[in-house]
DNA sequence: TATTGTTATACTCTATAACTATA
DNA sequence: TATAGTTATAGAGTATAACAATA
């Protein structure tokens, strides 16, 4: 009995989960709360509307998410040139300073997770990443009601 | 600028969990308790010190969930033979029903995401993301003070 | 004394529903 | 009338701390 393919994606998966959970362990931060600063580094100032878009959740509870980082001094809301209603949410200094040490983790983890492997396996493990990730989404649409999520 | 292997691992990752999120939605299930049915489907009638430890949660964590499955009647609680302190949970037929059908769907997806991958590129596949897995409890290792999870 | 499981309390992420201010 | 964001409320998962019963 050996380990499937599943398995293992499963194992990988699992440890990227704790291994993110600890890594905010004893700050202001979280993976939901650095998912909105993702977005926020990417795409600008955005209003609170595209930020429940893209992090797939509702208006509510980025509201919370706003609030707990803005608390913190990583972004702030200023009022939009011109609806009113609405709020842009840009990042501060600070916010700016830790995305990029976060962006500089990242690349300095990719390449070290591709260093353990075998040179002789990358392209293969690569495009087998891709196929299983391509199938995912095959299966993910067939049992999904079309929900489809726009920019605004 | 091309997608990096930990990018698409990542993708994967979140894939699965989206995927299993959904799948409990509007059930009395969850990641968490499903883990708890993991746990006792495969070691036998366990006490809830056991499924602290095996779940990495505060044994408070433990009593809510195998309250929300005892009364979803997924398991039960049984006096424990000898300490009168513990309980030994225990699947109910209807919990050992899910967890065959469980097992089953799982040996489903995971042939269908094999069949995906081109057969030339399967075992390196499999060596990358043993590679892979390896280096990344390297490092959690390195970050982490020594925390062992012991049978018991 | 130490351990098993509980009650009490709190924080994070999530959701719906109702409401305010604006479009 | 519809949209942006909020308040109110609720449920799940997690945590610490204090406590009862039992080892």
């Amino acid at each position: 009995m050996d380990i499937t393919l599943l398995d293992r994606l499963l194992a990988v998966a699992d440890l990227f989960q704790r291994d993110r959970d600890r890594a905010y362990d004893g700050t202001a931060l979280s993976p939901a709360r650095m998912h909105v600063l993702w977005v926020v580094h990417h795409e600008g100032p955005v209003t609170q509307q595209t930020l429940a878009l893209r992090l797939a959740v509702t208006p509510r509870n980025i509201s919370g998410l706003v609030d707990a980082l803005e608390s913190a001094g990583y972004l702030l809301r200023r009022a939009h040139p011109t609806d009113r209603r609405a709020h842009l949410v840009s990042l501060t200094d600070r916010g700016v300073a830790l995305m990029r040490t976060t962006e500089d983790e990242h690349k300095e983890l990719s390449s070290n997770l591709l260093d353990a492997v075998d040179p002789a396996d990358r392209d293969s493990l690569q495009r087998g990443l891709e196929a299983v990730t391509a199938r995912l989404r095959e299966l993910m649409a067939e049992h999904a009601p079309t929900a489809e999520v726009r920019a605004s």
